[in-house]
DNA sequence: TTGAAAGCGCTAACAC
DNA sequence: GTGTTAGCGCTTTCAA
C-alpha cells in the first residue's frame, strides 16, 4: 500500500527547475530569486512536501536521534524518566528512540546494535539486572558515540552517569526512623547484585552507626516486592525482639510489610514505623500513608538527556566524566510519624 | 567528538576487493568464495562493523520503524500499552520512535511531522484530550502510511482502531454490584467531555435499567482523582439514603471511596462495596483489596502493533478498517465479595 | 541566478 | 567469482 512521498525532484519537475535550485530555494538562500522562492515554497506547501529525514542523515551523517535502554517501561520510576527524556529531547530537535531490554542481558546487547546501526547520535541507558558483560555498550564511545548511565550504571565503563544518591537516601530514611524514636530497625533489601541496593543498605548501616545502634544481621531481609515484603515482615515479627521500624527498598515491599503488621493486628506507627521508597503514586493512598524517599525520576531523565545532547554537540572529547547524584528527598508521612 | 563508523568500504580497501563484494560475502551470498567471505566476516568481526540502517533505509524505503504518539508516558495504562508496542515491533525487527504529545496539540502536531519525516513505516496515535482538528493525522493515509489509533481515536478520521469496551466494563462493574445484592449503586465518573468516560456511565446505566433499577441523578458524580473521590463518597453518604455500592471511574477515585468510607466508620464491603477501574498496581494493596476492571493495555499495545505491521507489510489498501475493542475483565477481589 | 556533478553507505543489475 | 555502475533524496562545491 506504499505510496512514494514527494521528493525535492518532483517538485523541480514540475517545475522545470533543477533540484539543486529547488533545495536552495527551500532553506530561502538568497541567491535564488524571489520569484522561483514563492514558486517553489507555494508547491511545496501544496504537496505537502516534508524533507525526507533519512536522506539528510545519510548525507549529514546527523540522524538527530538518541537511543534509549531502559530495563522495563511499564514501572514508575522509568516511565517518569522517560518522559524527562522526551520532552528534553523535543525541546532540542532530537526524536527518541526507544527500546526495552526487559531485564534480559541478550536483549539489552541487541537493542545497543539496533541502535548503533540506526545511527544514534547517543545514548542513554539503564542496565539489566541480569548485565555482567559489557561489551556491547563498549562500542559507543568507541565510535565517539557519548552514552549516559541513569540510575544503574555499569562500573568498568567509562561515561558519565546520572544516578540516584542511594546511600543517602538509604542514610535518610534510616535516620529518620531513628530520630523518631526506633531502636531496633530493620532493612527489607533488593537483590545484592543491584548496586542500587547495595547503595541502600549501604546508607542504612551509616545511619545505624552513626546513631551508635549495632547492625544486627536478621534484620536484614531480602525482600523486594509486595509478596516477599509481607512474608519477610511476618518473619520480623516472630523474632524474639521484632524490630519497631522497617525501611523497605521500595513502596510495594513497604506496603507488603504494612499489610503483615496489620495482619499481626500491631500498629503503625505506634508498634512500628515504616518507610518506603518511592515507586509509584502509592504512597499517599495508603492507609496509613506511607513515608518514603521520592526519587525525582522526571528530573534525572531530563538532566540526562541534557548532558546527553550537550556531550553530542560538542567537538572535544570530555576531559572528565560527570557523575551527578540526583537528590532525592524524604517525604513523612503518617507511618512514620512521631511516635512519642 | 566524531569518530566516523567502519564502512563497507573500509573493509573492502583493507581487504583489497570491491565494495559489492563484501556487501555479497556479508549476507552470504553463494556467489562469493568461501575464502573472500571468511576473510570478510573476520575483518568485519574485527572492526566491529555495523550496517548502516540510514543508507539502507534510504536505499530500500524502508525504515523499519514505527512512530507512536502518546499524551502521556508517566501512566499506568499508557505505559503498558507503550511495553506491548515496543515487545511486539521487537519481535518483528521494528524500531520505535516514541513522542509524547502531553496533552498538547500543537505537540502532537510537530510529533507528526516529525514521525513524517523520519519516514516511520507505521504510526500509532492516542489523540490528546484537544485536539479536535487532525488535518496533521491524516497526511498518513495520504501518503500510503498505515496509522492505527488505540484507546482514543479521531472520529473524523478512517482507519483501523483498537479500543476498550468501556460500555461492557462499565456494564460489567455494575452488574457485579448488582449480583453482590447492591440496591443502590452509585458512579463516580470522568468528565463527559472525555468519551470513555461517556462510556462507563452509559454500561453503568445499561446495567441498572436491564436490572430494573431506577437511576437516580444524585448518584452520579463527577470525580475522577483521589481527593474528588474522598469528597464526592462523603457527598454520597451523608444523603438521606446513601448508596450501598460505588463503581468509580478509576482506581484512584475508588480508593479516595475507600478512606471515606473508613472514615465514616463503615465497613467495606459489608455496609458499602466498591469498584474500581484499573490505573496501576493499586487494586491489590489497598486495603481491602480493589475489585476493579482490569484494561489489559499491554494487550492492547500488543494488538494494535501486530496489526499496524501487518498493515505495512501488505501490498494493497486495507478493504475494510478493524474497530477492535480489547474486552476487559473485572476481577472481584475484597472491596465486593459477596455481601449475603 | 541557476545547473551539473559528486557523494553520504549500501545494493543489485549488468558486465566480464 | 568479482568489479562497475547507478541510484535511493539531499546538499554543496564548482561552473556557467
Amino acid at each position: 500500500m506504499k505510496k512514494s512521498q514527494v521528493t525535492i525532484k518532483d517538485i523541480a519537475k514540475e517545475l522545470g527547475i533543477s533540484a539543486s535550485t529547488v533545495s536552495r530555494a527551500l532553506k530561502n538562500h538568497p541567491d535564488i530569486s524571489q520569484k522561483t522562492r514563492d514558486a517553489v515554497h507555494e508547491l511545496a506547501d501544496k504537496l505537502n512536501y516534508q524533507p525526507n529525514a533519512v536522506a539528510l542523515s545519510l548525507k549529514n551523517s546527523r540522524t538527530h536521534t538518541i537511543g534509549v535502554i531502559i530495563p522495563e517501561i511499564v514501572h514508575y520510576f522509568f516511565s517518569s524518566v522517560i518522559s524527562g527524556i522526551e520532552d528534553v529531547a523535543y525541546d532540542a530537535g532530537f526524536s527518541v528512540m526507544i527500546c526495552q531490554s526487559n531485564e534480559k542481558y541478550e536483549r539489552e546487547v541487541t537493542n545497543a546494535q539496533t541502535l548503533l546501526s540506526n545511527r544514534v547520535e547517543g545514548i542513554l541507558v539503564s542496565v539489566t539486572k541480569e548485565s555482567d558483560n559489557f561489551d556491547h555498550l563498549k562500542q559507543f564511545s568507541r565510535r565517539g558515540i557519548p552514552l549516559i548511565f541513569f540510575d544503574r550504571d555499569a562500573k568498568e565503563i567509562e561515561g558519565d552517569r546520572i544516578l540516584i544518591d542511594d546511600i543517602g537516601a538509604g542514610y535518610k530514611a534510616t535516620k529518620h526512623l531513628i530520630q523518631s524514636g526506633c531502636k531496633r530497625i530493620a532493612h527489607l533489601c533488593g537483590p545484592q547484585s543491584l548496586e542500587i541496593a547495595q547503595k541502600r543498605l549501604q546508607g542504612y548501616k551509616q545511619a545505624l552507626e552513626e546513631a551508635g545502634i549495632t547492625f544486627i544481621p536478621e534484620y536484614v531481609i531480602d525482600a523486594d516486592n509486595f509478596e516477599l515484603g509481607k512474608v519477610a515482615t511476618r518473619q520480623l515479627l516472630s523474632l524474639d525482639t521484632p524490630p519497631d521500624g522497617i525501611f523497605a527498598v521500595n513502596d510495594l515491599t513497604a506496603i507488603g510489610a504494612i499489610k503483615a503488621v496489620h495482619n499481626k493486628g500491631l500498629h503503625i506507627p505506634k508498634d512500628i514505623a515504616i518507610v518506603g521508597f518511592s515507586s509509584g503514586r502509592f504512597s499517599d493512598i495508603t492507609e496509613p500513608t506511607l513515608t518514603s524517599v521520592d526519587q525525582h525520576g522526571y528530573e534525572m531523565g531530563a538532566k540526562a538527556t541534557q548532558l546527553l545532547i550537550e556531550r553530542i554537540e560538542s567537538e572535544e572529547d570530555p576531559e572528565t566524566f560527570v557523575n551527578h547524584f540526583i537528590e532525592t528527598n524524604l517525604i513523612i508521612r503518617e507511618s512514620s510519624i512521631h511516635r512519642d
